[in-house]
DNA sequence: TCGAACATGGGTGTCAGCACCTATGGACGC
DNA sequence: GCGTCCATAGGTGCTGACACCCATGTTCGA
C-alpha cells in the first residue's frame, strides 16, 4: 500500500472545508494536508506545500477557483484538478476542463461520489458528475473534433473590471467616473464582454459574474 | 445530563449536509435526526418528525430557507430556527429574523461556532454570526423601537410572478406576451416592486431574486 | 519591423427602462 | 355602501443600454 494522496482544500466557507475534509479524511488512501480560504491562498499553498490533488470551490473571493485552475495547471502541470461547485452549468463545466481541471463534482452529489471523483482524479481519468456525462462529454467531444474546443476568447483584465462594476449596478458614466475613462470605452468594453460571452445585455452579466463568484448577490 | 437535541438539517447540497452533520454528531448534546433536500420537504420532516432545531439553508430549489422558516415558526411556534447561509447581508438577516429565525450564522464561521449557535438556539438565546452582531443588532433593534421593525410592504403574488420573469432576463413585452397582460401593466407591477423593495433598477432586481433563492444565477 | 491585440474615444440611431400622470373594475372587510 | 387593495391599462418624456460605424496610440511577439 502507497502513501495517501496529499490533498489541498479550496473553500471559502469554512464549515463546508471542515465538512468535507472530514469526509476524506475518512478514507485511507486519501488525506487532506492543506486548506485555503480563496483562489489566491489556493495558489499560494500548492507553491509551498507537496500535494497531489487540488479540490477548487469555483465561488471563492479575490480569485476564483477557475482561475486559480488556470495559474495551477500553468504552474505545475502534473497537479490533479478537481472542481468542486453548486453549479450545474453547462459553461462552468466547459471552462473548467479548459483551465486544466480533470474533474467536475456538484456540491450535490454524495460523498461517496466525491470519494469516486478523487480517486479518478489522481488516476488522471476524467471524472463528471453522475447524470452529466452524456450530454456534456458529447457536446465536448463534438466542439473537439470541429477543432472548436476552446471557443471562447478569454477576457482581459480590463474587461473583468468593466464586467465587475456593471454587475454591481453602475451605469456607464460611474464605471467611466470610477476608472478615469470615457463613458464611451465603458461601453466599448461591456459590448466586447457581451461578444466573447454571447450573452444579451447587463443583466446576463450580472448573473455570470454572480455565478463565477466575481460579485455576490 | 438529558437526551441530545434533535436536529433537522435542511441544505440541497448534500456534501455540505454531510459534512455539517458530521460536526454536529460528533457533539454529544446534538444528534441531526433528519435531512432535507430543500425547503418544502424540511416542513414535511418537521411535521412527522419529533425536532427541537431546523437548521435552514436559504439557498435552496422549490423552497427557499427563508419561505420554509415562515411556515415552520407558523406551524410550530416552539421550535427553534437557525439560518446557516453563505450570504453575509443585512437583508438576509432582517428577513430571518422576521421569519422566527432566533440565529444567523454564516458558512465561512469555525465549526466552534456553529455549535455554539446551536446551543444558544436550543436555549432561545438569540445568536448573530461573529463579528456582526454590533451593527446588525443595533439597526435592529433601533427599528423595533421606532415601531418599524417590519418596514416592507410585502409583494403580492403577482409581483412575485413579474419579478421572476424580469430577474430571468424577459422585457416588459415578452413577460405581458407570457402572462397575457400589456406591457403596460408589467412595467406597472415592476415599478410597484422597485418601491417596495427600496431598489433600484431590474439589474438590483435580479440580484434580490437570487438573493432570496427565487432564481438560479 | 510589422501586424495583432488591447485600451482608448468619438458619432449616430433605436429601443427598453423607468418616473411621473391618469383611470377602471373587482374583491374584501368594516 | 364605502373605502382600500389589487390588477388592469393608457400617455408622456427622459435617459441609459446597445448596435453599428469610425480612428489612434501602445505594447509585444513573430
Amino acid at each position: 500500500m502507497t502513501a495517501p494522496a496529499r490533498i489541498l482544500l479550496a473553500d471559502d466557507h469554512a464549515l463546508v472545508r471542515h465538512g468535507v475534509r472530514l469526509i476524506l479524511d475518512n478514507e485511507p488512501d486519501l488525506t487532506v494536508v492543506a486548506e485555503a480560504d480563496d483562489g489566491a491562498e489556493a495558489v499560494a499553498q500548492a507553491r509551498s506545500t507537496d500535494i497531489d490533488l487540488a479540490i477548487l470551490d469555483i465561488a471563492m473571493p479575490r480569485q476564483t477557483g477557475l482561475q486559480a485552475a488556470r495559474e495551477l495547471s500553468r504552474l505545475r502541470p502534473e497537479l490533479h484538478i478537481l472542481i468542486l461547485t453548486m453549479y450545474d452549468n453547462e459553461q462552468y463545466f466547459f471552462e473548467a476542463l479548459k483551465a486544466g481541471a480533470s474533474g467536475y463534482v456538484l456540491k450535490s452529489v454524495a460523498d461517496r461520489d466525491l470519494v469516486a471523483a478523487c480517486r479518478a482524479a489522481i488516476r488522471d481519468e476524467p471524472f463528471i458528475y453522475p447524470g452529466a456525462e452524456t450530454t456534456l462529454i458529447r457536446k465536448y467531444l463534438d466542439r473537439a473534433q470541429q477543432g472548436d474546443a476552446l471557443p471562447a476568447k478569454p477576457i482581459t483584465e480590463r474587461e473583468e473590471e468593466i464586467l465587475k462594476l456593471v454587475a454591481e449596478g453602475h451605469t456607464s458614466k460611474e464605471i467611466g467616473d470610477i476608472l478615469f475613462i470615457s463613458a464611451k470605452t465603458v461601453e466599448r468594453h461591456r459590448a466586447n464582454l457581451l461578444q466573447k460571452l454571447g450573452l444579451r445585455d447587463r443583466l446576463e452579466l450580472t448573473r455570470y459574474a454572480i455565478r463565477v463568484g466575481l460579485i455576490e448577490p
